[in-house]
DNA sequence: TTGCATCGCTAACAGTCGTTAGTCACCGAA
DNA sequence: TTCGGTGACTAACGACTGTTAGCGATGCAA
């Protein structure tokens, strides 16, 4: 077993998930087909088969490797010894940069995942219930500790995750605006409307 | 002329709308199908027809409707005698409403516009910079009078814009908060984010 | 009552969808 | 050199897409 390596050494399974992500971003899961992807991996429609399962199962893929990173971090910022305002920076800096080089993967996640088939639809919203939760949680103990001020928690982890997820319009016009300075002028905003 | 009238004084054209309005929400404009929106007017679908000319044209109605609806909101509030911050948090008050009793149709102006077809696609997009870019100005304008504190004004708009919009998630879930605490607790965030 | 416009219906069109079957060329291991 | 497996190909499947043509029923205006 050899040759399954494309360039960069990554399997042609990865190659059509890659390219398969931005076609998913620009035309929406459903209007993207599988002669679309096939054209830009460059190959026949059929061909796709011999190393993917189905269409959904490229959307299972992306939806759940970006659940998983952010599951993942969020454990390591939860275990940490911050300020919880320093949590919620971390956080958000976080989304900010997965925005920022993982675009694709990301916009996907929050935006196709409508269309993954049962059962994976329901878990995926459990998963991500329950990581709003947790950051609903830290909210709650900032408030409690005098550093965040008294505001609904669910309603500031709404806001800041939507907040950071329209990066995506930005994205398209990186005119004016460089990466860093986004980032920061968007902590400086969302931080602010947290403390006290 | 008479019997184009069905319920509720509303033409037959403006029900088709309205169905699929929520139909293109729940399964977005690709995979909402014009046999699926027929049988939710109850009627067959070559018979939708004789009351629109294409698919697209529904999605055309309800993206320039939402459109229009801020486009003019916003010539009130410009003209308008009020602080600049005053006249942020009257807009996001404003977008928070809409976003609350016109759920499907704002939902579908932000999210499914990608499938709008030339030259209506190019014109909604200029209509769409044209109205981020007069927030901006507002922003601008109260940084210059020290209302509004020193933050990169688009971005700032970003922000807004993508909270407000972000509150489809809670639309979905609406248990715990009730739609006034959720606006006075978004606009308290997002207005403090911005008070210099 | 006649005439005309409205609007629902059935049937069908040409195209696209995701996916499967089956075939054949290639390539490393034996 | 032979063998087994990998992966690309063509052809085709059945289902579904938006949309059109044309027929028939209905109901208002004259």
């Amino acid at each position: 077993m050899a040759k399954i390596q494309s360039k960069k050494n990554s399997t042609k399974k990865e190659v059509i998930i890659e390219k398969a992500s931005k076609l998913f971003r620009e035309k929406g899961f459903g209007a993207a087909s599988m002669r679309d992807l096939a054209e830009h991996v460059g190959v026949e429609a059929a061909s796709l088969y011999n190393h993917i399962q189905s269409k959904s199962e490229i959307l299972q893929t992306i939806c759940f490797k970006v659940a998983n990173e952010f599951m993942s971090n969020l454990e390591a910022v939860e275990t940490s010894h911050q300020s919880t305002l320093k949590k919620m920076e971390t956080i958000i800096r976080l989304h900010i940069r997965m925005m920022l080089d993982q675009y694709e993967y990301v916009y996907i996640a929050d935006h196709e995942w409508r269309h993954l088939p049962e059962p994976y639809l329901s878990n995926f919203l459990n998963q991500r219930r329950n990581y709003r939760k947790r950051l609903g949680d830290i909210i709650e103990e900032g408030i409690a500790r005098g550093e965040i001020k008294a505001i609904e928690p669910y309603t500031a982890v709404l806001v800041i995750l939507s907040a950071v997820s329209g990066i995506d319009s930005w994205q398209r016009s990186r005119k004016s605006t460089s990466a860093e300075a986004l980032e920061s002028n968007m902590v400086k905003f969302l931080i602010e409307g947290l403390k006290k």
